[in-house]
DNA sequence: ACAATAGTCGGTAAAGTTATCGATGTCAAC
DNA sequence: GTTGACATCGATAACTTTACCGACTATTGT
């Protein structure tokens, strides 16, 4: 920037200020500065920027898994939103261990970002009111923490759980199992759901038809293949299982389909997140859409709305509506039980 | 820092030094400056280290479509071996358009990072020449340029398409056609490898057996079950079709079940990616394993190589084995055609 | 006893940029 | 001709940290 300047007869201020757009610059001036810059294939050097300025422009991500369809579809549509205004996304991977969550978010602020979005996999308070005292915003996504009044932008996850119980009970099914998700709040309110649907509907909720998250480390699909054959041993055996998420889902479908079980007439199968391949599979799955890709893009316009505002404002919650997909894994079934009637479409 | 070190009566320098755990500083004072910075929960300033240092200990990636399995299980790879060296992972997505992947190379060249590891989908070299100018060293990774030298790490592309196509000659298809992706070094090689394997079985190229990418932004699935419609249309129908990947792959797939023909009877199927879901669609999706986990390591730890090396380094290139995964999509089949013997496995 | 060495600590300057305010010049208006 | 307004540009200081070297003490070897 010093050459720059020493070459056109300008000072080092003029040349930032026509970096940045400074009105303050005459159009002559400019035209030479610009010239010389593109010349040099120069650009200014962020980090300094950043020193003097305070504002780094790159907003935080952290996720459990990067793998993950829902939060690759979020990670994508974020940075959409962010790259318009400017903002670069840097990420970091929890891989559902709170120790490892909580460092690198440790590291993050060290970074002095200007926004975190964190979709936590920890259970306790304590880390975010650290992140507060430093002044770095944050947005939950997917994830919330009772007890904490943050900014947060995710799905309604009672009413996933209970969308998907009325479905199945919609469709005729009587004994409706769940395989659940680790102890984070949609695994939580989504069984909530699902109870409060059955209950609804006079069904009696049974705890062997609920399958907890397995410890291990095994992959999604082994997981859900476990739990189908556990609710494959039971007594009466179930008729109809939501999962969690659509890769619970494929893996429970896998082994039912493996042991000679039809789909959906034998057990009906629903799952979450609409996942693009779900029409695709052996039998396509039905689901619940969270609207992944939207969850992005709000939490994307709420850091950019805390980023653009001068006063501290209130934290805002998003909480979006889920919508049930219908495919072949809960197609309305000509009842082999009693109920002939076709249920309506709600 | 400046308070921390009033607090304690040392100078700034050594809050620094402790910091860095550089060696010069005794344990007593030591402890009592951890002490304190624990107490304030204290991190420095990334930034202005940055400046003095001239290390960012960020790395950028660029990539056509983070929401790609492909890609996204390269960012989770990289970033988790970037990690354990102090690296972050800042991203970028190009949307497969040229002229949005300068835009976003010139920004993160702004920012001084210390590495760029790129999937590019240009075909011209100038703008890497102007990474080079800059001093910043990069990482090309599944896609190479021709003319240019550089690090990189990715799938022997030419084995892919022959070992696919092999494949099929091997289960006793005739006619075999390719569906093809954009006007990338993948794809390119791929159909190379493609053309030479029937090359040498014998079997003469038909050009309407190669279906090209279509123009526009239809997703992958919608593109592949266009160019199976075109493919069913031919006088001779094909008897085996090898897509570019499998996104495309499924797409097609689904439009032949749909059309009510049999897969592999009346059409073999192979993809590549091996994405986690081939084995659950309506038919379990044979693939050629392009090893995607390793090429982000391989290239994390060629990065680092690179940052730590004092002198610059000759350009390295991994290239990996492609691998091939039997699934039902071409399960051997007792060949309708004349060729009863079973092709030995290679 | 003296030099040499190792172990600790600090001072100075520098990294590249921007915020704030002040300085200059030009022009029109009265 | 003076005033005021506007447009254009620059000087100073600051942001936070580290590299480099020098200084001081204590210990060791001879």
């Amino acid at each position: 920037m010093k050459d720059i300047a020493k070459d056109i007869g300008v000072s080092v201020i003029t040349i930032s200020k026509v970096l940045r757009n400074h009105p303050d610059i005459g159009d002559e001036t400019r035209e030479r500065v610009l010239a010389r810059v593109k010349e040099l294939d120069y650009r200014p050097n962020l980090a300094a920027r950043s020193l003097v300025t305070g504002r780094t422009y790159l907003v935080g991500l952290v996720v459990p898994d990067l793998l993950h369809p829902f939060f690759a579809e979020i990670a994508k549509s974020l940075s959409d939103v962010l790259r318009e205004s400017g903002y670069y996304l840097i990420v970091a991977s929890s891989e559902e261990d709170p120790n490892l969550e909580e460092q690198e978010i440790n590291h993050l602020l060290a970074r002095r970002l200007d926004t975190l979005i964190i979709a936590s996999c920890r259970s306790t308070v304590d880390l975010f009111f650290r992140i507060e005292k430093q002044q770095t915003p944050y947005v939950l996504i997917d994830r919330s923490l009772p007890g904490l009044s943050a900014n947060f932008v995710g799905v309604d996850d009672d009413a996933v759980g209970m969308l998907a119980t009325e479905h199945l009970i919609e469709i005729g099914c009587k004994r409706i199992a769940h395989i659940r998700g680790p102890e984070t709040s949609p695994s939580i309110r989504r069984m909530e759901g699902y109870k409060r649907a059955l209950m609804r509907a006079g069904l009696k909720v049974t705890d062997d038809y609920i399958i907890a998250e397995r410890k291990g480390d095994v992959g999604t699909k082994q997981r859900g293949a476990e739990a189908m054959g556990q609710l494959m041993s039971l007594k009466p055996r179930p008729d109809a299982v939501f999962c969690f998420n659509d890769p619970l889902a494929m893996g429970a479908m896998n082994y039912a389909l493996d042991q000679g079980l039809r789909i959906p007439e034998d057990i009906a199968v629903i799952g979450c997140g609409n996942l693009h391949y779900d029409d695709s599979l052996r039998v396509p799955l039905s689901s619940i859409d969270q609207h992944s890709r939207r969850i992005g893009e709000e939490a994307a316009r709420l850091a950019i709305t805390i980023l653009n505002s001068k006063v501290p404002l209130q934290p805002e919650k998003v909480v979006l509506r889920p919508e049930l997909v219908v495919r072949a894994s809960t197609q309305r079934r000509a009842a082999k039980l009693a109920s002939p009637k076709p249920s309506p479409r709600r």
